[in-house]
This record gives structure tokens, C-alpha cells and sequence, in this order.
DNA sequence: TATGCACCTTGTAGCAACTACAAGGTCAAG
DNA sequence: CTTGACCTTGTAGTTGCTACAAGGTGCATA
């Protein structure tokens, strides 16, 4: 298959495809008399792998670890679990991280609904309150 | 002040500050004899400022709107709070993602836990199941 | 056969928001 | 007068793509 039915297959730009071929995250495929990529199931399935992984939020390091993880089957379990717990952990980082942000924002909106007139409140908090975020 | 101070003062790298000038985020400072920069209290306020705008996750040209429109007084405060609303709705998305995303991880532990032996459920997981992210 | 069109190729540059050098200048202390 | 901390500019790297440009391929149609 080529690349633009790969893409389709995948949501996958072609051109997002030759960069993951250029960053060695998916392996270059075999070669049409005309120099057109020709792709596998197997490309598919890499691919698709590869996508689900950077849409759960792995950085393609990581994406390159699971692969070649996910390869030798030996002792890869702990190692993948420990990626995934990994993870986890940083989303929920971020998740608490967005919360606080979630709550002074909301808070800014209330500051300025009280004051109907005159200068802004809003502005005046981005001024001074305290630093919160690291 | 120099910029090593400046930078000491708002926990930000002095590359950074050299950054937002270049960007006109900062404005340039004075010069002192030997050309380096010399900052006011005024430039202190402006880049706490930035820094909080910053840590609250405003796009360096939503900073850039907000400074402006808290420079002129007139009519600003509608804007400003149009500006916090529309990054309270983004920050709301971004946790929402996040959220499903954390269930997946930990779901993905969880099927981990359930097979002691042999074959990873994770990488299975990852290989097969549904595409939820956008 | 020609030609039009969709698709493919490589290479390069751009995005955000910094960060990290390198090579050199300034200034106060010892 | 030299050491060391600090500063200057300029350029390139980071992450994960995305967007060209200039040209080649392959197939249907006039």
C-alpha cells in the first residue's frame, strides 16, 4: 500500500509518516519500481501502534522504547508497565497543574463581574497575585 | 537593575528576558556605559506580569494583547475578561483529554496486574485498542 | 499519443517558546 | 594586572510535526 492509503488508514499525514521513517520510529518501507513507498501490514499495525502511543501523550523517545520493548518479549512486561506508571503519574501532574489554573482563572472572571465600573480587576491580579505556577 | 537581577527577581532565565525583548514583549531597557541593559521597577512589574500571564498559559500574543490592553484604559476590561474566558474554556478542554486520558493509563495497569505471566496486555493494548483522542 | 490530474519523491524552512552555546566585552576585588 | 562573575551579540538546537517547492510517476480519458 502507499502512502497516501496508509495515511488514510491511519489519520496519519504522509508527511508526519516520512518524518517518523527520518526519526527511525517506523521502519522505511520497500521501494515500488517507481520509487513510491510500498507499506506492509505490518507498517499498519507499527503505525497504528505508534499514533495510539502519542496520542496517550508519550514523547516518540518513549514511542521507541515501547516499540522495541513490544519486540523481545522477555522481561518486557515490568519495563513497559514502569512507561506506562510513568505515564500516569505525569498526567495526573498535569491534570493537578491545570486544576489550580482552572481555579485562579475562574476566580479572575468573579473579581471582574464585581466591579462593574472602572478599572480592571482582572489586570490587577495578573499584576500582583502571588506566583503559583513553578 | 542588570539583567542577572531582573532575571533573580522573576525566576526567569536572563535568555529568556533578552527573548522577550527581541520578541517586543519586553520593552528594551536603558544602557548603562558598557552596554549592558539597565531595568526599572517599571520592567519588573511588566515581566512578573508576563510570568504570570505565561503561567497561566496565555500564548505569548495573547501576553503581548493583554499588556496592550492594560495600557489603555478605556473599554479594555470586556476584552481582558473575553481573553480569560476563552483560556478558561481551553484550559477546561485540556483537563477533560487529560482526564480520559489518565483512565486509559490506568486501566492499562489494571489488565497489567490481572496477567502475572507470559505476553504483555499493555502492548496488546496499545496495539488494539479503539483510537479516542482526537 | 497526448495530456491532465492525482499522487508520489526529496529537500528545506517554519511554528512556539524558549534554551544553550560560543566568542568576546565590562567591571570590581585582590 | 589578573581573576572571575557578569554581561554582550549571534546562531543553532529542542519537540513534533506541517508546509511548501520543484520535480517524477501512473493511470484514465480525448
Amino acid at each position: 500500500m502507499r502512502i497516501g492509503q496508509l495515511a488514510k488508514a491511519t489519520g496519519t499525514k504522509a508527511e508526519t509518516i516520512r518524518y517518523y521513517e527520518r526519526e527511525g520510529i517506523l521502519p522505511a518501507a520497500d521501494r515500488t519500481a517507481g520509487n513510491y513507498r510500498d507499506y506492509s501490514n505490518e507498517h499498519l499495525a507499527t503505525l497504528s501502534f505508534v499514533r495510539r502511543a502519542r496520542g496517550l501523550g508519550f514523547s516518540t523517545s518513549q514511542v521507541k522504547e515501547l516499540l522495541t520493548l513490544s519486540d523481545n518479549d522477555d522481561k518486557s512486561c515490568s519495563d513497559v508497565d514502569q512507561l506506562v506508571r510513568q505515564q500516569l503519574k505525569e498526567v495526573n501532574r498535569k491534570i493537578e497543574n491545570l486544576i489550580l489554573l482552572r481555579d485562579e482563572l475562574s476566580q479572575m472572571l468573579q473579581s471582574c463581574e464585581a466591579s462593574r465600573i472602572g478599572d480592571c480587576q482582572i489586570v490587577e491580579r495578573l499584576a500582583q497575585s502571588p506566583q503559583v505556577w513553578r
